[in-house]
DNA sequence: ATACGGATTGTCT
DNA sequence: GACAATCCGTATA
């Protein structure tokens, strides 16, 4: 189905599980490329998730975590990476889910030429991989996913997932504290597990 | 104005 | 498993 706005506005810790096997598509001159979602992770925000970009309040580059549900949080980041976040929770407060990863489910053709190199498997694994197959660019930040070039839909029935710590997350936000990384066990488009490269103390 | 480090990935060992 | 790539956002002065 394609949710209402309000299915979005809800603590992200709660809407990541349920995007678990939702398809966003995204649409360009090119065509069309769809994946589904086999593992998110949820970041809240100001003061209560030291993970979160927003967990210092509103910058320039958050602000659109603090807008409403439904819409598009990009950044970008190790001077390269561009990742994609739905804005989740209510005008005011400040959360998002992180689309971690997903399988090709449609376009995969030109899924290939965007990530040209990459095998079938890791055309959408891992986040930043994931917005270049899907084409979308930093500028896109802000964007209303429930109208075209967007559009994500979700299972009525949400689908059995696991639990564990953030992936590339340091410091505070790390580790077992915040277990808010929600994937479908044995689903192909499951990132790799990478411990942070400064977790190692 | 300057310094620091990152919600990652690809390549090499 | 280790490391470089690469530049923007944020903090500090």
């Amino acid at each position: 189905m394609r949710p209402a706005r309000e299915f979005f506005a809800r603590d992200s810790v709660d809407l990541g599980p349920l995007l678990l096997g939702a398809v966003i598509s995204h649409d360009t001159d090119e065509g069309r490329v769809s994946v589904r979602l086999s593992e998110v992770e949820a970041y809240r925000g100001v003061g209560e998730d030291p993970g979160s970009h927003a967990f210092r309040g509103r910058t320039p580059r958050n602000t659109v975590m603090f807008g409403a549900a439904g819409h598009l949080y990009a950044y970008f980041t190790y001077g390269m990476h561009v990742c994609l976040n739905v804005v989740a929770s209510e005008p005011g407060h400040s959360a998002a889910v992180l689309l971690r990863g997903g399988t090709v489910v449609e376009g995969i053709e030109l899924a290939r030429r965007r990530r040209a190199g990459a095998s079938d498997r890791d055309l959408a694994r891992g986040p930043a991989r994931l917005a270049v197959a899907l084409g979308v660019p930093l500028s896109a930040s802000g964007a209303d996913l429930l109208v075209p070039p967007f559009e994500l839909r979700v299972l009525e029935q949400p689908l059995p997932f696991e639990a564990g710590p953030r992936t590339g997350v340091s410091g505070a936000g790390g580790g077992a504290a915040f277990p808010w990384r929600f994937w479908v066990a044995g689903e192909p488009g499951v990132s790799v597990y990478r411990r942070h490269a400064r977790s190692h103390d």
